[in-house]
RNA sequence: GGGUGCUUAGCUCAGUUGGUAGAGCGCUAGCCUUACAAGCUGGAUGUCGGCGGUUCGAGCCCGUCAGCACCCACCA
């Protein structure tokens, strides 16, 4: 088989692939004999979602993973699945129907439901399908849907548990509620952003009629549902006021002058209205003083009919101009400054958040339950105690701050689109929690209620499912008896390492934690490997809206530039944002993107993952590797076109034993015991997640190592016409390409897999249908070999040093020239057929003193010394000499200097004292080389 | 208000118990040398953010300041 003659990924991408997944490879393993088990929960895309850079970042790494793992031999699981994402596909297809015209709720709950099913099944897929566009290798077989009948069936399970153990009630709360989506939402789903503002100062007169006092506040209309005015205790200005009342401007109502240390005396007018129904901190006011909680606003924040008739049904801001403008006309308002504030908003909505008084339902997160212990206290411990490890560790500390200072978990969403909350009501008010109806019914006839059931019609906040992921999607039952023959629960929790960013550690890691460790006693994973976001290359967070999102595959298959810029525009919420999009859009890829092949991508993304830091993805390192993938590629080429039909000293029936026929040369043991300390570096970074490093390594042997140097000692060996060595070549030039292959595979699988169909069968080792299957190379410390290392190490400082002088003599790489070699006798005659081949030269002279009078170049490596015999330009050759000179007078001093220091001779390692020491001798050795030269160049 | 990370070549970044500052890209000079021009060979480029401390020795450890980024939190 002829293989192209240059690397060209897209056909060999859509071959491989479907391959793979239906010969089965992927597939959880579950050999008991084997001691090894590695598991990966893939984090549960969105179903309506499309792969971005960071779910191919991600994913790299996890395949990666998984392939290594498989390759060693591990009963291995990536478990695949996705997400039902509640409210952001709520949000999808409610769009889709508006385009039409139709509401949801002219729908109807049931075909509503059945929209979002359809739309589930449409584009529920495009995210895995895309996933395998990136060689991912997860057990497609396994593959899960958190609103599947089993994972649903958890759900439930879980959630009449926690409420028979009390930790999961129900209750009237102040809760996050978002008026456009008439949902209550998480803490964790508000995000708060400073905007300008303004603080106004408003007068509330005293009841007695003796003076006012003038209350701070940035939300105005909120004082419709003002039940006190507080002051701090010890407030000089104010104490004497405290239990007198007020009057409440534009309403009826006298509401008292309470003292609460809350107040910050320096802040605003020292002065603080309370409203309990529409602001945290004065709920926890109201609560302390017992004071009425009055709701001003209806759940779309409109005023309701609590507040004065003339507001009532106006929007929130519409309210607060009239607000103001009243107080205005009235002369209660005292003045209007810019403030600037924090605004919550719903993460998925933008709109303003509300505070709203509503009954929820909510996981009791620092209750103790039936064991005595509490579910954040569990996931703090699992942590603390070393079971759960982060990488890196710093993380720690974000994980256990936020679990510190946990709020309670509100579950209830009133949305659609997700698992409807199993508790059903009585007339009066009686809550039932059951596995279903009838079981509902068992439980209110034994409470003595015969009467109507309904169930909430709530549901449960997407990530509460997501939570129970890594125990839900082994097929869980909650049974322990079941569960004891369940061998995938059994050998896969706890998995083995969580792949994530850090933008979801609370609302995802912390949670299955929690979950995983309170409701089946064990950590949900071992170690949590935390990475960076994939941002652009100037370091912004990609998104539509700024118009500098890269998709995956367009670097993968590439894309011209008007389709770029096509794509980029459509969809914008903002159109007023295109021109600019557009314009940058053009400059920054005035060609548009080349097609870097998977492999390419994937090592990018593999290169980049340095610890505890984002990416600033460039596209210039994609093209670097795409030239890797190209240099492996020809590699391969050349080692090929050596070695088919060609006696490789491999017997195929016994390929590990090696003939006697054969002799390796002191080149082949070199790259031999290379390749072993590569072997041993990439298991080192495996174990320590650090794929940028582990790239590296393979990215450095592959082209520094095997292409720049053993290659072309190869040629020179396969060349000189001496059967034993070039067997041995041809053995060692396949058995290094073929490992290598193997070292590469989990990162790079398409081109490693293509190329290995070609290598493995020479190289003897086709004992499998794919790459796949083969063993992954592991280090073999007896083939390590400091002697050959030597070798290979000063037969390259000699090749530098010609290279070297012919590059400073300008000589044409097309002109072969003679050099005269002194010292070493063996080692030059050992190196001189690579010398000629590797620097150019017709002949290799050695000899016991070099001439004398020749005015040629001259270069010194340790004892040796190196003549090119070549007229030379004498001024330029004064000045290289002198410059090399000067270097080595330099590093002389420095080193003198050092070992004249006395503290430093008595007090460092005697061994680094050593190495100082010889430091200085060489660089004098090589001084006195050089500097008669000099002089004799200087006489001329 | 707490917390975290970052600052090393023009750009993007490595630098693993402190012991001679590195890579890729870019730049530059020259090469179609029979695997690869997506390449080969040579070359230039750094007061490792500032200051102080520990040490024989600091890019690395400690303190401090500055700048950048992010996370958490109830200042009306």
């Amino acid at each position: 088989m002829e293989l192209a003659k240059s690397f060209e990924p897209a056909d060999i991408e859509r071959r491989w692939y479907p391959e793979w997944e239906a010969r089965g490879y992927f597939a959880a393993g579950l050999d008991t004999s084997k001691t090894e088990a590695f598991c990966i929960l893939l984090p549960p895309p969105n179903v309506t979602g499309t792969l971005h850079m960071g779910h191919g970042f991600n994913q790299a790494i996890m395949d990666a993973l998984t392939r290594y793992h498989r390759m060693r031999g591990d009963n291995t699981l990536w478990q695949p699945g996705t997400d039902h994402a509640g409210i952001a596909t709520q949000i999808v297809v409610e769009r889709q129907l508006d385009a039409q015209g139709i509401s949801r709720h002219e729908l109807g709950r049931e075909k509503f439901l059945d929209k979002v099913w359809e739309w589930k099944e449409f584009s529920g897929n495009t995210i895995t399908r895309q996933m395998r566009r990136l060689g991912t290798s997860p057990d497609w077989t396994r593959e899960r849907f958190t609103m599947d009948a089993g994972l649903s069936k958890t759900v439930t399970e879980t959630f009449v548990r926690l409420y028979k153990e009390g930790l999961i009630y129900r209750g009237k709360r102040l809760v996050n509620w978002d008026p456009a989506l008439h949902t209550a939402v998480s803490d964790l789903e508000v995000v708060s952003e400073e905007e300008d503002g303004f603080m106004w100062h408003i007068r509330y007169p005293l009841a007695d009629g003796s003076g006012s006092l003038t209350v701070a506040t940035t939300r105005p209309e909120t004082m419709l549902g003002d039940t006190a005015v507080m002051v701090h205790p010890e407030d000089e200005r104010y104490k004497h006021l405290i239990g007198k009342t007020v009057k409440l401007p534009l309403t009826k109502r006298e509401i008292p002058i309470i003292a609460d240390a809350y107040v910050e005396k320096e802040f605003g007018t020292g002065v603080v209205k309370v409203t309990p129904a529409h602001d945290f901190n004065d709920y926890a006011v109201g609560l302390r003083h017992k004071l009425p909680m009055i709701s001003i606003l209806t759940l779309d924040a409109k005023i309701n009919d609590e507040a004065p008739e003339k507001y009532r049904g106006m929007d929130r801001f519409d309210a607060r101009n009239a607000v103001v403008a009243d107080l205005e006309a009235l002369g209660l308002l005292v003045k209007t400054d810019p403030h600037k504030l924090k605004v919550p908003r719903g993460d998925r909505t933008g709109v303003v958040i509300e505070p709203m008084l509503t009954d929820q339902w909510f996981v009791a997160m620092s209750k103790p339950g039936a064991d005595g212990g509490s579910i954040a206290g569990k996931a703090l411990e699992a942590v603390s105690s070393g079971e759960i490890k982060f990488v890196p560790e710093n993380w720690v500390n974000t994980y256990n701050q936020w679990l510190n200072n946990i709020q309670d978990w509100c579950i209830s969403r009133q949305l659609w689109w997700g698992h409807q909350i199993p508790a059903w009501y009585g007339e009066n008010g009686e809550i039932f929690v059951a596995h279903n109806e009838e079981e509902a019914r068992r439980e209110a006839t034994a409470s003595g209620y015969a009467g109507a059931l309904t169930r909430d019609p709530d549901v449960l906040d997407t990530w509460y499912s997501s939570a129970l992921w890594p125990f839900s999607t082994l097929d869980w039952s909650g049974d322990d008896a079941l569960d004891k023959d369940n061998p995938f629960l059994r050998q896969y929790l706890p998995s083995t390492v969580l792949v994530t960013g850090f933008d979801i550690i609370f609302f995802w890691v912390a949670r299955m934690v929690m979950m995983t460790k309170h409701l089946t006693g064990k950590i949900p994973f071992k170690h949590v490997y935390v990475h960076g976001l994939i941002r652009d290359a100037e370091g912004q967070k990609m998104s539509k809206s700024k118009g500098n999102v890269l998709d995956p595959i367009d670097l993968i298959d590439g894309i011209g530039l008007e389709d770029l810029v096509k794509k980029r525009l459509s969809g914008l919420m903002n159109p007023k944002q295109a021109s600019g999009i557009e314009k940058r859009t053009r400059k920054e890829f005035p060609q548009g993107i080349p097609a870097f092949g998977t492999d390419a991508l994937r090592f990018t993304f593999l290169s980049l993952a340095s610890p505890g830091r984002d990416i600033k993805f460039d596209l210039h390192r994609c093209e670097g590797y795409r030239n890797f993938c190209n240099k492996l590629w020809n590699a391969t080429r050349f080692v090929l076109m050596n070695t088919v039909d060609q006696d490789c000293g491999i017997d195929p029936q016994n390929p590990d034993v090696c003939p006697d026929h054969l002799h390796f040369s002191f080149a082949d043991r070199w790259i031999i015991s290379k390749l072993q300390r590569t072997k041993a570096e990439i298991a080192q970074h495996f174990a320590d997640y650090r794929f940028d490093l582990l790239a590296r390594a393979i990215y450095e042997f592959v082209w520094d190592e095997f292409c720049d140097w053993y290659l072309e000692l190869a040629k020179v060996q396969i060349q000189a016409n001496l059967p034993d060595e070039a067997r041995a070549t041809r053995r060692t030039l396949l058995r290094v390409l073929e490992s290598v292959l193997r070292l590469a595979h989990p990162l790079i699988p398409f081109i490693t897999e293509e190329l290995w169909q070609a290598v493995a069968p020479l190289a003897g080792r086709k004992t499998h249908d794919s790459i796949m299957l083969s063993d992954y190379p592991g280090a073999d410390p007896l083939r390590f070999n400091e002697a050959s290392e030597t070798k290979a190490r000063q037969l390259k400082d000699l090749a530098y040093a010609c290279r070297n002088l012919r590059g400073e003599m300008n000589l044409s790489p097309a002109r072969k020239v003679p050099l005269i070699a002194s010292g070493d006798a063996e080692a030059l005659k050992r190196c001189a057929p690579y010398l000629m081949a590797l620097a150019k030269l017709s002949e290799v002279q050695i000899v016991e003193r070099l001439p004398e009078d020749a005015n040629a170049p001259i270069a010194v490596v340790g004892e040796i010394r190196l003549m090119l015999k070549i007229e030379i330009d004498i001024a330029a050759e004064t000045e290289r000499l002198a410059k090399e000179i000067a270097r080595l007078e330099s590093e002389i001093t420095k080193a003198r200097a050092k070992l004249a220091n006395e503290s430093f001779v008595a007090r460092a390692p005697a061994q680094v004292v050593e190495q100082e020491k010889k430091r200085l001798a060489d660089f004098s050795a090589t001084l006195e080389k050089l500097e008669p030269q000099l002089e004799r160049l200087r006489r001329i």
